[in-house]
DNA sequence: ACAATAGTTTGCTATCTGGTGAACTATAGC
DNA sequence: GCTATAGTTCACCAGATAGCAAACTATTGT
């Protein structure tokens, strides 16, 4: 399961600040639908075009999408790769957390203040 | 599966941003194995105390860990709820991409440059 | 040609982030 | 009671982030 680690710590980094910001879960919540183009990915926001395109070349250097430029249009589509990657270290860590024996020892201690045994 | 939607997608923004620091996923991975006062998880980190407690605060502010000060040990411990909360978002949009049906027409539509049937 | 469209670049903000060192507080051990 | 320990608070700093407006570029439609 660790097959390049090079920089796969530096990779979650990115791929979690971008996950960080409601617009750009916004934007891979439609991309998962389906790819579409940067005006109708900026649509449904407030802010102006710059800010939105920040956030879309964020999400590009995360590598969570992918974007390609075809005559004025630049389509948008999501790269489930990483988003998998991404969401794999989590469910590392609670694979860990579920198999662990001595969670019946903790629940004890931490129960031990109310006085059902002494 | 729709709770309490009003903090939902801030909540996310925290969970994901305490995720984005290298510090903070070690720190996490070290709690799924078991409780630890401050002083042993910031043992491994080369940085000061005061840069650590920050971590710490980020990753307690997120939810993702709950701590509890007796005498003077702070003990520290992962909340596995936050972290399922988390890891849900991701894999709900994982269930919605592989869940779709129009994928086979969009394989096509990325391999239509090579000329594979005209 | 020329106007509208789709995106890009530039320069400017305010705020947040992650780190520092030094001084401080509160407990535990002897 | 003194000392070491565990954590906290404070003031400060450099760099990243997230937003803006304005000017610009490159296509497409007529």
């Amino acid at each position: 399961m660790v097959f390049h680690m090079e920089n796969y710590s530096a990779s979650l980094d990115s791929s979690f600040h971008a996950l960080s910001d409601p617009t750009r879960r916004a934007v891979l919540a439609r991309l998962v639908l389906g790819n579409a183009p940067v005006k109708e990915l900026a649509e449904p926001f407030e802010m102006g075009l710059p800010s939105f395109m920040k956030h879309l070349k964020v999400l590009e250097e995360s590598g969570l999408i992918e974007t390609e430029k075809k005559g004025r249009v630049r389509t948008c589509r999501l790269n489930s790769k990483q988003l998998a990657a991404t969401e794999a270290w989590l469910a590392e860590q609670r694979a860990i957390w579920e198999g662990r024996t001595d969670r019946l020892a903790e629940y004890v201690e931490a129960n031990q203040s109310k006085g059902s045994l002494s």
